[in-house]
RNA sequence: GCAUCCAUAGCUCAGCUGGAUAGAGCAACGGUUUUCUAAACCGUAGGUCAUAGGUUCGAAUCCUAUUGGGUGUACCA
């Protein structure tokens, strides 16, 4: 039993014993003491006061005298106003640090049985991957990550949109305009060399339209007449009724893409356990609108068309099939939700997908629900926001993105002239040279993009470069480093176990702080932000960088048990600070 | 129009199911290295928590309205 839970009971037993009263667990309210009072531990006592009948501070100076009475942990108190700050021997800490902290198992949370599965990435192969599919693939997988530490079986899914009149476009274009080029006449990135005639077809399709309006049409008819259009309209017509020579150009281009994207998730560091594509699941879902017809949960109208009526939830009538018994976009996402779960039967299942979809998904998951599929509880949305420029939202096919290969390789190069600028590595060989500037990098743009909220959006200013000091990935990969330095200097041995010593206040501190590890990653997992996580770790980075100034050099320390005792608690902060980053998807090095 | 998300220091962000005098980083200014990595540490300065009401012993946090911004409201995916 941890000293909060013994507080919490010993309280309760308090007021039933002061005051006769029977308080609900729920009004315990504990809290970290603030750093201007005595005290660790404080009991907020305004819900008790109801309970007590007397004033905050005789309630509060009762219940101190009983807990200092009872519990022999706690040693001292103090009140103010309605708080009850209390003392909790330094002999306590100490023993939760040699007895918990210390142990091998600490931070490893044990499986609880439930199996998660997250979608996340789904790109479009027809273009690039930009700073937006950036945001996504790191989130998914540090929210898989997170949900594995904290007990789960965790499996991650690739649902690749490989078809589509997005797809035809790039294809047409590059027929018309591509003489043959591949990636290796080109020397292009596969994805790159297919999104190059994304843009050319936009361009095109654009002047088209021009034209058409000069002769007369509007702006929207246009947009429909294009011949371009028009052919790549046919395009998808020819792929779905098995136009070999399509098949065989949509095969070779996505082939392109595919190797594209390997490298990036490559460069990225993420991975998936399963991929599904659309070009094998556009058909799914018509299964389940016959099913819904017949429990009555959609209709039919004249037309033939199938809706849901969601009205009486606060939504609108949704199309589910068209007249001609086409499949729209929520139709294929009825049947891939229903083929998900019977191949996985995942107990909860998320979907990493963008804000703008919030709609869809709402829409989603409550049909799911009124067609009786037991299942659909455990599905979320981890919704996330956009990545905007200054100039505004970024368009791939206007070309006004921050493409994701070349925003690595910057921040490679900028973490390599940081470093050389520092010149403490001049030692490594150039493998470990390359090595430590991808960690430090990758560590600065994924701690940039994974310490804000996902929901909130994400201003990139392309002409600001992203920090390497303060609240950054790079501060917390030197915290490492510069601890596993200490621990090599010192000769640390951690098969010699704790140390009997005394503490000191900021140490008392520390051990506060990474004795909630584990919490943290469960509180971080329940809510799937990797967010609170990455502020975690930096407050840990901190503490431990003010403790390093505060204590005279360690390695020179002669007391035997003060020194262990020391390289013991900055051999805990680098484990929290390893397997936390690991989860954010960082590497921390052991030098730099 | 309706739905939904967001608004906290000059900038980027924390602030848990309501708790004490709202915290970090960057930028600015000042200091710390003959002692274990200065990508660090210490300090100064910086706030009408968008606005107005309400609930409460107590509101940045919950409710309502307003303002500003994003997104959605497609027989596109």
């Amino acid at each position: 039993m941890n000293i909060e839970q013994h507080i919490t009971t010993a309280t309760l037993a308090a007021v039933k014993h002061l005051y006769g009263q029977d308080l609900p667990e729920n009004q315990v309210s504990l809290q970290d003491t603030r750093a201007e009072f005595d005290g660790q531990i404080t009991i907020v006592v305004f819900p008790i006061v109801r309970f007590s009948k007397k004033s905050p501070e005789i309630t509060a100076t009762e219940l101190g005298e009983y807990l200092v009475e009872n519990i022999e942990e706690v040693t001292a108190f103090n009140v103010i106003k309605g708080f009850l700050n209390l003392s909790v021997a330094d002999s306590y800490w100490l023993s939760l640090f040699n007895q918990e902290l210390l142990s091998p198992e600490f931070g490893a949370i044990k499986p609880n049985g439930k199996k998660v599965m997250v979608e996340y990435s789904s790109p479009n192969t027809n273009k690039p991957l930009h700073l937006g599919h950036v945001r996504n693939n790191l989130l998914g997988y540090s929210v898989a990550e997170l949900l594995k530490a904290s007990g789960h079986e965790v499996v991650k899914v690739n649902l690749v949109n490989d078809r589509g009149i997005h797809i035809c476009k790039s294809m047409l274009a590059w027929q018309k305009w591509g003489n043959g080029e591949t990636p290796e006449s080109s020397g292009l990135k596969g994805d790159h060399l297919v999104g190059k005639y994304y843009v050319i077809f936009d361009k095109e399709y654009k002047k088209e339209i021009e034209a058409l309006k000069e002769a007369g049409q509007t702006e929207e008819e246009a947009k429909k007449n294009a011949p371009l259009i028009l052919e790549a309209q046919k395009m998808l017509q020819d792929w779905e009724a098995g136009d070999d020579a399509v098949i065989t150009l949509w095969k070779t281009m996505n082939s392109w893409v595919y190797a594209g994207f390997e490298v990036s998730y490559k460069n990225l560091g993420v991975d998936f356990d399963k991929y599904y594509y659309e070009s094998n699941t556009y058909l799914l879902g018509k299964g389940t609108v016959e099913e819904g017809l017949e429990k009555g949960v959609f209709f039919k109208k004249p037309d033939g068309s199938v809706w849901i009526d969601l009205t009486a939830d606060g939504l609108d009538q949704k199309l589910v099939l068209r007249a001609d018994g086409t499949s729209v976009y929520i139709t294929q996402d009825l049947g891939t939700a229903q083929m998900k779960y019977d191949d996985f039967h995942m107990d909860e299942s998320i979907y990493v997908v963008g804000n703008e979809q919030d709609y869809h998904f709402k829409v989603l998951f409550l049909i799911l629900e009124k067609l009786g599929k037991t299942w659909a509880k455990g599905l979320h949305h981890l919704s996330y926001g956009m990545v905007d420029l200054p100039s505004g939202k970024m368009k791939s096919r206007e070309g006004t993105v921050v493409d994701a290969d070349d925003l690595v390789a910057e921040m490679i190069e900028t973490a390599k002239q940081k470093t050389e600028a520092l010149g403490k590595v001049n030692d490594f060989s150039e493998e470990e040279k390359s090595a430590l500037y991808n960690n430090i990098g990758l560590g600065a743009l994924k701690y940039f993009l994974l310490k804000v909220e996902p929901k909130k959006r994400l201003l990139f200013d392309p002409s600001e470069s992203i920090d390497f000091q303060g609240n950054t990935g790079p501060f917390i990969q030197y915290t490492h480093a510069r601890i596993k330095s200490l621990l090599n200097k010192a000769g640390y041995d951690a098969a010699k176990g704790a140390a009997e010593v005394v503490i000191t206040d900021t140490e008392r501190e520390m051990i506060m702080l990474l004795a909630k590890y584990p919490a943290e990653i469960v509180a971080a997992a329940k809510v799937f932000s990797p967010a609170s996580l990455a502020n975690y770790l930096y407050e840990v980075a901190k503490m431990f960088n003010k403790f390093y100034h505060e204590v005279p050099p360690i390695v020179k320390e002669e007391d035997e048990a003060l020194k262990h005792h020391r390289l013991n608690l900055s051999a805990v902060t680098a484990g929290i600070l390893k397997t936390g980053m690991r989860i954010l998807g960082i590497t921390v090095p052991e030098r730099m």
